[in-house]
DNA sequence: ATATTCCCGACTGATTTAGTCAACTTTATC
DNA sequence: GATAAAGTTGACTAAATCAGTCGGGAATAT
């Protein structure tokens, strides 16, 4: 079980801007040398959180990208599903008209997984940037 | 975000131990075709339950698996973790020298995956195969 | 003896991951 | 208006992982 770096480089540079988008656009270079990211695999990254509607870019020099609204609103869940494909840690149900044992009911363990993704999923609602901004602000202070 | 089906794939054959074990061993040829899953795979699965104690084998004919305790002591947590290489959301923790982003500190975000790993483990820590086992008596009672 | 079962290491094709590359367009500033 | 700094987009790729398969065992009930 594990998660893609795109899913973690996307809480990780959000955070990042979060934090430093208070002065105007920030631009991925930026991002890329704080955060150490390959500039390259942010941008195709920051695509998929523009076409999320969870950032908006400013083109040309003095360029960037900003928050489109306040770090607070924005959930980590949000972001993960703007990146990763998925966030369903089994994928049960590839074909509904057979079960996913590849009979006709369910899976042994088919609720169990269910079950299993909504915890994971109440979490990550429960946790929004700009919490992780202000802990990583109070931790560089330190 | 995903498990791996070897994960799925341990779960569903050791609660259909759980069920059929009562009387005696159960050979992978039956939970291969009750359970759909590929015998060759199933065998690959139970050498790594059997190296982490979960499961004893009977060789020979009449020969099979049964569980080395009661079902209402064996946790999810404990067979994903005999089977999967890592149930760790995220590997922040290559280089411990370096920080998981490749400079002195942790990454941004580090707090966070560790807290999610905790989360996941507290839900898998709390599930037992018995219940698996039992939930699925009564659903094909049904 | 033989059929049935587990044992074990090596192998493989497909998919996914984690990027890279090239060739744009847009805009600020001198 | 030239230029540099930024975002835009699609195609490409090396490496790793996944989801098995294969082949040749060894043990045991009948």
């Amino acid at each position: 079980m594990k998660l893609s770096t795109k899913g973690r480089y996307a809480v990780m540079a959000l955070t990042d801007l979060a934090i430093y988008d208070l002065k105007g656009p920030v631009s991925l270079r930026d991002i890329s040398i704080r955060q150490n990211i390959s500039l390259l695999y942010l941008e195709q990254i920051f695509l998929k959180l523009k076409n999320k509607d969870i950032v908006r870019s400013i083109r040309g020099k003095k360029g960037g990208y900003r928050l489109t609204k306040d770090a607070s609103k924005i959930k980590v869940s949000e972001i993960l599903y703007a990146v990763e494909e998925k966030i369903k840690t089994v994928r049960c149900i590839k074909h509904l008209k057979k079960g996913c044992n590849g009979k006709s009911i369910k899976c042994n363990t088919h609720r169990l997984w269910d079950e299993l993704d909504n915890h994971i999923n109440s979490f990550l609602e429960k946790k929004y940037l700009s919490e992780l901004a202000y802990r990583n602000n109070i931790e560089r202070r330190l």
